[in-house]
DNA sequence: GAGCACTGC
């Protein structure tokens, strides 16, 4: 094992698991891998027995998981006598754990009513004491009625077939927090569970017999199955001040706040190398920065670089990955110079360009670099570019790369800068032929790694647990928790559990406070997360990844980190994407555990072993690049005059199918000839931010004199599947609420345009949006969407033209873009896609998922638990040939009108 | 009768 500080690894122990003095419980490494020894020599020998036939005997089925499950329970109540029970029998297990439950429920109900007899009860003591009766009856009543304790169910493997099943995973977890009685009957351990809890709780309200163990501070929260962790490795704070707050408080009173800005900048890590820095880039053309956040590069660097008299040559331009950081980072700097933003200092991103003439620092998103690549190839009015973040590898960055890396070739006086984290600047490096990797410190506190003992089979209860086990055993107020999760489903499940938790631990404990957090909820709940904590209490943030770049939460002490997130993946062979549960990579865990180091020194659990680190993760996420459509890419490309794209420089080259398949797609859309040249439509699609194909079907709006709708449809569909909102508790209101908009089956597309078109009628009412179930952040993007498109329309000589009652022109400019993506009807209801004869299905949310007509024009294809057509609309299979005559012949459709489909099942008359 | 991580133009 390649553990950091081996030496200082320490076992914690349960009650008061993370506490730090618990030194007297060392582990060595010795230890450690004897246990790890002995638990591979248990599962080698479970998979013997397994392999010998012992499953084949009549007994209940038993997997190797559900008996060390059994085995894991019974010692809670049969310490002593663990080597017997694993040679018996479950039925005989299961029998055995219950008549002593019913013997210590017995006991316990005597007790009481003893005790408390001629006392009156209080409510709460009341409903205790029934519920132990219930409990009592319930177990006494099974053991009565039968012997045979029923058959075992096993459970549904959620992964079983036609991908992940997110419903039937969670199931067993979610299930049981929701329904008593279905809980019953899925969960044999059921009661047993609810009995458990019971004892739990017990422990908080000091109900007890006599003979109960006096409650020390100790015991007084012993959780069912507590996770146990490994402390392994400190990641070292860097730099961190020491400047006590009255100094600088003082020190700022008595400076004007110009100036004190100016001594801030002093104080940053980056400022002692500032000579040395622009001496390195006076050298070299290229050069790669490292430098950790908060080390100021990416304000200081391009102000240094002005000073230094860079911008005499031409702009400065800073790359950021996401819009937030591009107009947050341009402000600051704006201010430490004393100008106003969008003069000297400005950024520019998608709808807001705030630069000027005599703008000379300019921080922008870097796909708005990108864009910038088309108007002027040469970058000829930059000095210098600096490509911030880099190593995020978004596609966008990714393609400046190449292209950055191309024009440095023939413009020797133009320098670049790439500046990343430091796991692989020696990958930058070699990229950039070898370009000079410069250091900077940063400043961070120190984060201590915790990892479980043992794998948890259960990450989602294993990470509720972690979490109660830190707010009970830390003093409320020394920091805040954050987990990470996969998604919106995760989140809603952990956060039912965690407040049946706290129910059940009574009002002994501190305040918890559950704050969700992921991209699709609506803005006001967000700001929740935000809030400070209360004094005495905790906040816990749910998250998913959103928190682990997009945004930062103060006060985070704690992480927790079950390792996985969800990855979208690209089949370029089906052309089909899907969102899949993947464990996340070195990289992603290491900035997990960063986020509770951010304010003072801070611990991240992770929900996995050293081991697991260390072997099974991947050191890099994959970059994006290598696991999307890249059509958009192709186009772009293209239209900036590159023609070999199999052999361009691509830092990690896509595979080479996804890049055939997005040149064969731009052919048939007819955005490229027969030598991959661009076309004069092709020339025009690039103008738009959009996916190739919803491009096309703007270009071909003109023809149908339509394009006011299309743009509309197009803005719609691009702002993606957020449009509609859809609350648990509201879900038919909601669903009615759609379907207003699909009426007369006009198919999702016009249902889309629909809903643009009655929003704008409410003059853009937000009230509007309130009652039809509909989002008004997702709206107000696709207008500021239809506006840019509008704009742009211009620009390509379409005129806007608008005809919304010829729904025949609008739904053959949509096949004029998306006629690849067709589909027919089969008998059984599922559908076959006209090119590659795959079986797909009308998504259960579009309009026609119960009309079914013959013919589908689809806007892309999903991989649930179906492959499932998103956003369909009818067709007529004539239009095919007569719009694509390249793409599909007459024998593809011509069984259009044979005797063999259902009568009526279809609109086309 | 299903489910949508996150960006960006």
């Amino acid at each position: 094992m390649v553990v950091r500080n081996v030496g200082d690894e320490r076992r914690v122990r349960r009650r008061t698991s993370l506490d730090e003095d618990d030194s007297d419980n060392s582990e060595s490494e010795e230890e450690i891998l004897r246990d790890q020894k002995e638990r591979e020599e248990l599962e080698r020998h479970l998979r013997e027995r397994d392999a010998a036939g012992t499953r084949k005997l009549a007994e209940p089925k038993l997997t190797r998981k559900e008996e060390e499950e059994a085995i894991r329970r019974s010692d809670a109540l049969e310490r002593d006598d663990i080597g017997a029970l694993r040679k018996v029998s479950r039925r005989e297990y299961l029998k055995k754990r219950e008549q002593k439950k019913l013997e210590e429920l017995r006991d316990d109900i005597e007790d009481e009513q003893y005790l408390f007899e001629g006392v009156k009860l209080t409510e709460a003591e009341q409903r205790e004491l029934s519920y132990k009766k219930q409990i009592y009856e319930l177990v006494k009543k099974r053991s009565e009625d039968t012997d045979d304790l029923g058959e075992y169910r096993m459970p549904d493997a959620y992964d079983l077939e036609g991908g992940v099943n997110q419903e039937k995973r969670f199931s067993v977890a979610s299930e049981r927090y929701r329904d008593p009685a279905a809980a019953e009957k899925m969960n044999p351990f059921a009661e047993q569970e609810a009995w458990e809890e019971h004892q739990i709780g017990k422990a908080t309200l000091k109900f007890g017999s006599k003979n109960r163990k006096p409650t020390s501070e100790d015991y007084q929260f012993v959780f069912e199955d507590q996770i146990e962790f490994i402390k392994a490795a400190v990641m070292d704070g860097i730099n961190v001040d020491q400047e006590s707050p009255a100094e600088s408080i003082e020190k700022s009173m008595a400076k004007s706040a110009f100036e004190k800005l100016q001594e801030d900048r002093k104080t940053l890590p980056i400022y002692p190398y500032r000579d040395d820095l622009l001496q390195a880039v006076n050298d070299h053309q290229v050069l790669v920065i490292v430098g950790e956040t908060g080390s100021g590069k990416t304000t200081q660097i391009p102000q240094y670089l002005h000073e230094a008299g860079y911008t005499k040559r031409g702009k400065i331009g800073c790359t950021q990955p996401r819009r937030v950081a591009a107009m947050s980072v341009s402000a600051r700097v704006s201010q430490e110079m004393g100008v106003k933003l969008g003069h000297e200092v400005g950024y520019s991103i998608r709808f807001e360009d705030c630069t000027s003439e005599k703008t000379l620092l300019k921080y922008m998103t870097d796909g708005m670099l990108l864009r910038e690549f088309l108007g002027e190839p040469d970058l000829a009015s930059y000095s210098v570019i600096m490509v911030d973040e880099a190593h995020e590898r978004t596609l966008s960055t990714d393609i400046l790369f190449g292209l950055v890396k191309d024009i440095a070739r023939f413009r020797p006086d133009l320098k670049l800068l790439i500046s990343s984290a430091t796991l692989d600047a020696e990958k930058f490096s070699d990229y950039f032929d070898c370009a000079p990797i410069f250091k900077i410190p940063g400043r961070r506190f120190p984060v201590e790694i915790h990892y479980t003992k043992a794998p948890e089979a259960d990450y989602l209860d294993a990470a509720v647990v972690t979490a109660l086990q830190i707010h009970v055993t830390q003093p409320p107020g020394d920091g805040d928790i954050l987990i990470f999760l996969t998604g919106q489903e995760e989140i809603e499940t952990a956060e039912e559990i965690i407040k049946h938790r706290i129910k059940g631990l009574g009002t002994k404990i501190a305040e918890l406070i559950i704050c969700p957090i992921y991209a699709n909820l609506p803005t006001e709940l967000q700001a929740k997360i935000f809030e400070p904590t209360p004094e005495g209490a905790r906040k816990v943030v749910l998250a998913t990844n959103i928190a682990e770049t997009s945004l930062t939460i103060d006060g985070i002490k704690y992480v927790i980190d079950p390792g996985f997130s969800k990855m979208k993946s690209y089949n370029p062979r089906t052309g089909m994407e899907s969102l899949l549960v993947t464990p996340i990579s070195k990289a992603s865990a290491n900035q997990r555990a960063g986020r509770s180091g951010r304010t003072g020194p801070g611990k991240c659990f992770r929900l996995y072993t050293a081991y697991n680190y260390m072997n099974d993760l991947e050191d890099n996420t994959v970059p994006e690049i290598q696991r999307t459509n890249l059509a958009n890419v192709v186009l772009s490309l293209k239209s900036l005059g590159i023609h070999d794209l199999l052999n361009f420089d691509f830092m990690d080259p896509p595979p080479a199918e996804a890049l055939l398949k997005a040149l064969e797609l731009l052919f048939a859309l007819s955005a490229l000839n027969k030598l991959g040249e661009l076309t004069k439509v092709g020339r025009r699609m690039a103008e738009f931010p959009l996916d190739p194909m919803l491009s096309k079907m703007i270009v071909a709006s003109d023809k149908y004199k339509c394009s006011d709708e299309i743009i509309s449809i197009a803005a719609m569909l691009s702002v993606g599947n957020s449009i509609f909102y859809r609350p648990k508790d509201k879900q038919v209101h909601a669903d009615n609420a759609r379907m207003n908009f699909h009426m007369g089956n006009v198919g999702d597309h016009i249902a889309l345009l629909k809903v643009y078109n009655s929003w704008k009628e409410t003059n853009f009412s937000t009230q509007w949006c309130y009652e039809n179930y509909i989002q008004v952040r997702s709206m107000k993007r696709a207008r500021d969407i239809r506006d840019q498109l509008e704009g742009l329309l211009e620009r390509v000589e379409i005129e806007l033209t608008s005809n919304i009652n010829d729904l025949e022109g609008i739904k053959k400019s949509i096949t004029s873009g998306f006629f690849p993506h067709s589909a027919k009807l089969q008998k059984n209801g599922s559908y076959r896609t006209v090119k590659h004869a795959q079986t797909v299905h009308i998504h259960p949310s579009s309009g026609l998922a119960q009309v079914l007509p013959r013919w589908v024009v689809y806007h892309e294809l999903v991989l649930t638990t179906k492959e499932y057509m998103r956003q369909a609309t009818e067709l007529k299979p004539e239009w095919l040939v007569e719009i694509a005559p390249h793409y599909y012949q007459l024998k593809d459709v011509e069984d259009a009108s044979s005797k063999k489909m259902p009568r009526g099942s279809g609109l086309v008359s």
